[in-house]
RNA sequence: GCACCCUUAGCUUAGUGGUAAAGCGUUACAUUGACAUUGUAAAGACCGUAGGUUCGAUCCCUACAGGGUGCACCA
C-alpha cells in the first residue's frame, strides 16, 4: 500500500485501505499476535470491554469519546507487547428496539397486538439483521482495533443461556422473589421499569386542598382533616392519611379515622416519619396503590390497597362513575364534584416534577403489578466494597460518591418487563393453576411454577399440563450486565476475564458499571475491571445537551467523512479534559491541520533519506550538533510522558503534549536546523539517522491517537523489522 | 430541598501559593526552500462578585451570583 505524498494528505484515499489492511492481518485477535516477543517473554492480557452500543443506535459524539479512548489504550497496550482483546458487542436494548419497530408498523398501520408475539418477534430480528450493523460499521470507520470475530449480541443463543442461568442462579440463592407492588408503569410501553429508567419533567399544575371530614364526630364544617394533593383522582384509592408523628397539630387525631369523600369509605389516621409537616397542610392522602412512597407506608402500617387505575392510564371498576375515564377527565370530574360539595378548600398554582418514562417520554403512572425483583442488598455491599477497597478504582474520584450514594440506598431491582423483545423469564406455570399468573402473589412454597432453565418436560404440579412461560421478559440491564464474562467463550474466560478499563459517561455509571461490578463478583468472583473511567458529556458549544429531537446533536460520522477519522479523534481527545466539553468545531480543523503537518514532515524525512542517499540499517544515534541532542533529549522525555500520562487516562494531555513535540520541536525546530547539517558531508549520515528515527518514534506515539495516517506514513517507510505499525514494538 | 462540579484572553479550554498558557480568531511581517492546512512576531485576561487566611492568592477558606450534574422527590 503507498500513499501518494505528493499531494496534500487525503484520508478519504488512505483511511478505508489502511483499516482492510489491519482487518487481513488478523492481529485485532489477541490470538494472532506474536506470542512471545523479545521484550515480553510471557505477554499479559490487557482486556477492554465495549460498552455495548445498542441495536438501534448510530454512532454519536458520546460513542466517539468512549472508543477512542478504549482505542488509545488498546492500541498503545498492544505495541506495548500485550495482549490485547477490545471485545465488541452489540445489545437488544429491549424498549428502545421494540419501541422503533412498533413505530415502523405503526407506519404500516399495524399493531403489534395484531401481529401476535411470535410475528412481532420475527420482525425485531429482521430488523436486526438488516440495521443492526450500522453502528459496527461506523465504529470501524472511526479506527476502532476490536475484535471483531468475537463479535457478540446480547440475544445470541450462548449469550441467552448464561443470562437465564444467571437469573436461575438468583432464584436458588433466593435473591430472586415475585410480588405484588406498586411499581413504576408506562402506560405506552405497557410496562414496569426500574427507578433508574425515569426521568423527570417540570410541570405547571395545582395543589388542591381536600377536606376529609373526621368520621366520628360528625359532619360538621370544622371537622375535618385537610390534605394537599396534585392528584385527587387518586383519592379514590386512598386507605389512610399520615401525617408526621411529631406534628402537634394532628397529635389527637392520630388512630381516628376520616371518611373518605366520594367513596363510601372509612380511612385510618397514620402516623409516619416520612410526613414532612412543612409541606402542604402536614396531612396526606395515602394511595398505596399509585404512589411508590404510599405503597411503603401501606406496608409500614398494613393498609390495603387499592387500584382505581389500569396498566392503560385509565381509571377500573373500583372508580365507580369515574371508570373508563382518563386520569385528567377524572381529576377535573372529581375536583368539580368536590367542590360543588364543599369538601374543596381551596386550589393554588403549584409547579412540580412529573415523572417520564427515559424512551418514550410519556408520564409514570404508578400502578400495582405481579413483578419479580431481585434483592439487593448483599449485592449491593459486595460492589460497595469492591469499590472502598480500591480493587476496583473509579476516575474521576467524586463519582466515587455517586456510586456509593446510589448502592447504600439501594431498593430491590425490579427485573421484570411486559414487554415482548427480550430474554423472557426462566419461569415455567402449571396451566391449570395458571388463572392467578399476574394477579396472585405466590409464595415459593405454594407457588404454582418452576424456575428452570429449561422448560420441564412433564408439570410437577399436574402432572399432566404442558405448562406455559412467563409471558415478561427480563430488563435489559439485566442481561448486559453480564457482559463481561456471558460475552466470553468459556475457554475465552480464563484468559480474558478479568479486563482492566471501561470508559463511559455518568449517566451509566450506576445503570450499567455497578450492575457489571455486583454480577462479576457474583458469578466470576472478581470484579469485571480495575478501572472504571467517567469522562465528560459532549456539549454544543453553548452548553446545551446534544440531542437529535431537539436538532443539536452533532454527528461524528460527518467529520470523519469530511476531515477523516484521525482528525476527528484529535478533536475528541484534545478537548477531552475532566469536565464536559463545549463541543468546537475549530478542534477538528486543528486536527486535520496537524494531520498535514505529519504528512509534509514525513514527506520531507523520506526524501532526505531515501536509500539511494543513505543507509539506515549501517547509522546509529550519535549526536553531533546541539541540535541533535537537543531534539534526542526531548524525544526521550516526550516519550516518558507519553506513557505516563496515557497509563493514567490522561488522553488529552498526552496528544497535546505530543502535538506540541511534533510540530515545534521536530519540525520548526530541528527540521529546520537539519537542512543546513546536511549540507555538511561529515554530519550528513548522523543528521539522516536522527531525522528518521525521531520521525519513527513520533509515529508510534501518535498512533494510539491517529491511527490511520501513521500507519499510512509507516507503510511508505519500507521499515523491515514489522509489517504494521500497529504491532510494532514501542 | 440536599450534595458535588464549573466560572481564566473574542471563542473553546489548560494551569500554578509569588499577577498566567494552548488551539482557533485578530494584526504585522516573511516566505512558493516538506507544508499558505506555512513560519516569525505582536496585540489581547484587574483569572465570576464580596470578604477572609497569608509577607504574598487566579490557585486555600467563607458567602453570594450565574451555569451544570447527581440524589431526593414535597403528597
Amino acid at each position: 500500500m503507498n500513499a501518494d505524498f505528493s499531494k496534500p494528505y487525503d484520508p478519504k484515499e488512505t483511511e478505508s485501505g489502511i483499516y482492510q489492511m489491519w482487518l487481513d492481518s488478523g492481529y485485532f485477535n489477541p490470538d494472532n499476535l506474536p506470542a512471545a516477543k523479545p521484550h515480553t517473554p510471557h505477554p499479559k492480557p490487557y482486556v477492554i470491554y465495549m460498552p455495548l452500543p445498542n441495536v438501534t443506535g448510530t454512532l454519536h459524539m458520546g460513542h466517539a469519546l468512549d472508543n477512542t479512548g478504549s482505542d488509545i489504550l488498546i492500541r498503545y497496550y498492544r505495541m506495548k507487547g500485550f495482549r490485547t482483546l477490545w471485545l465488541p458487542g452489540t445489545d437488544h436494548a429491549g424498549i428502545a428496539t421494540q419501541y422503533k419497530v412498533e413505530k415502523e408498523l405503526r407506519k404500516e398501520g399495524v399493531s403489534r397486538f395484531e401481529l401476535g408475539r411470535e410475528k412481532f418477534i420475527e420482525r425485531v430480528w429482521k430488523w436486526k439483521e438488516e440495521y443492526g450493523g450500522i453502528i459496527i460499521d461506523q465504529l470501524k470507520k472511526l479506527g476502532a482495533s476490536a475484535d471483531w470475530s468475537r463479535l457478540r449480541f446480547t440475544m445470541d443463543p450462548d449469550y441467552a443461556k448464561d443470562v437465564l442461568q444467571a437469573f436461575v442462579h438468583y432464584y436458588k440463592k433466593d435473591l430472586i422473589y415475585r410480588g405484588l407492588r406498586t411499581v413504576n408503569w408506562c402506560p405506552r410501553c405497557g410496562t414496569s421499569l426500574s427507578e433508574l429508567e425515569l426521568e423527570h419533567q417540570e410541570e405547571k399544575g395545582a395543589l388542591w386542598y381536600i377536606r376529609y371530614p373526621i368520621s366520628n364526630e360528625g359532619f360538621q364544617i370544622s371537622n375535618y382533616v385537610v390534605v394537599a394533593t396534585t392528584r385527587p383522582e387518586t383519592m379514590l384509592g386512598d386507605t389512610a392519611v399520615a401525617v408526621n408523628p411529631n406534628d402537634k397539630r394532628y397529635a389527637k387525631l392520630v388512630g381516628k379515622t376520616v371518611r373518605l369523600p366520594l367513596a363510601d369509605r372509612t380511612i385510618p389516621i397514620v402516623a409516619d416519619m416520612k410526613i414532612d409537616p412543612g409541606f402542604g397542610t402536614g396531612a396526606v392522602k395515602v394511595t398505596p396503590a399509585h404512589d411508590i412512597l404510599d405503597f411503603e407506608i401501606g406496608q409500614r402500617h398494613k393498609l390495603p390497597s387499592i387500584q382505581i387505575i389500569d396498566e392503560r392510564g385509565k381509571m377500573n371498576a373500583n372508580a365507580g362513575s369515574y371508570a373508563g375515564m382518563k386520569t385528567e377527565e377524572a381529576r377535573k370530574a372529581i375536583v368539580e364534584r368536590l367542590a360543588s360539595e364543599g369538601l374543596l378548600e381551596k386550589e393554588e398554582p403549584y409547579v412540580h416534577n412529573v415523572t417520564i418514562c427515559y424512551r418514550c417520554g410519556h408520564v409514570i403512572e404508578p400502578i400495582p403489578s405481579m413483578q419479580w425483583f431481585l434483592k439487593m442488598d448483599k449485592l449491593a455491599h459486595s460492589a460497595l466494597k469492591t469499590v472502598r477497597s480500591g480493587t476496583v478504582n473509579i476516575q474521576p474520584e467524586n463519582f466515587q460518591k455517586i456510586y456509593f450514594d446510589w448502592l447504600e440506598n439501594i431498593r430491590d431491582w425490579t427485573i421484570s418487563r411486559q414487554l415482548w423483545w427480550g430474554h423472557q423469564l426462566p419461569v415455567y406455570f402449571c396451566k391449570q393453576a395458571a388463572n392467578d399468573k399476574f394477579q396472585v402473589p405466590s409464595s415459593k412454597n405454594g407457588n404454582n411454577f418452576v424456575v428452570a432453565s429449561e422448560k420441564p418436560k412433564t408439570c410437577p404440579f399436574c402432572g399432566a399440563c404442558d405448562m406455559e412461560q412467563s409471558p415478561d421478559v427480563l430488563d435489559t440491564w439485566f442481561s448486559s450486565a453480564l457482559w463481561p464474562f456471558a460475552g466470553l467463550s468459556e475457554s475465552d474466560r480464563k484468559n480474558y476475564y478479568p479486563g482492566n478499563f471501561v470508559s463511559n459517561a455518568r449517566d451509566i455509571l450506576n445503570l450499567w458499571d455497578a450492575r457489571m461490578i455486583f454480577s462479576g463478583l457474583e458469578f466470576m468472583g472478581k470484579p469485571p475491571f480495575q478501572n472504571v473511567f467517567v469522562h465528560g458529556t459532549i456539549l454544543t458549544k453553548d452548553g446545551k445537551r446534544m440531542s437529535k429531537s431537539l436538532g443539536t446533536g452533532i454527528d461524528p460520522l460527518k467529520y470523519i467523512d469530511q476531515y477523516g477519522a484521525d482528525a476527528t479523534r484529535f478533536a475528541v481527545v484534545w478537548q477531552a479534559n475532566g469536565q464536559d466539553i463545549r463541543w468546537d468545531e475549530a478542534a477538528v480543523m486543528a486536527g486535520r491541520k496537524f494531520c498535514n503537518k505529519i504528512w509534509n514532515a514525513s514527506r520531507f524525512v523520506l526524501e532526505q533519506t531515501a536509500t539511494s542517499k543513505f543507509e539506515i540499517r549501517n547509522s546509529k544515534l550519535a549526536p553531533q550538533t546541539e541540535a541533535d541532542k537537543e531534539i534526542l533529549s526531548k524525544l526521550a522525555e516526550t516519550k516518558k510522558q507519553t506513557e505516563q500520562y496515557i497509563e493514567t487516562f490522561e488522553f488529552a494531555k498526552a496528544l497535546q503534549n505530543l502535538y506540541d513535540f511534533f510540530w515545534h520541536n521536530f519540525c520548526d525546530t530541528y527540521l529546520e536546523e537539519s537542512k543546513k547539517q546536511v549540507t555538511d558531508e561529515k554530519m550528513r549520515p548522523s543528521t539522516q539517522t536522527i531525522l528518521r528515527n525521531t520521525l519513527i518514534e513520533s509515529l508510534k506515539m501518535l498512533h494510539p491517537f491517529m491511527p490511520f495516517i501513521t500507519e499510512a506514513v509507516y507503510q511508505n517507510l519500507n521499515e523491515q523489522s514489522d509489517r504494521f505499525l500497529m504491532t510494532t514494538e514501542w
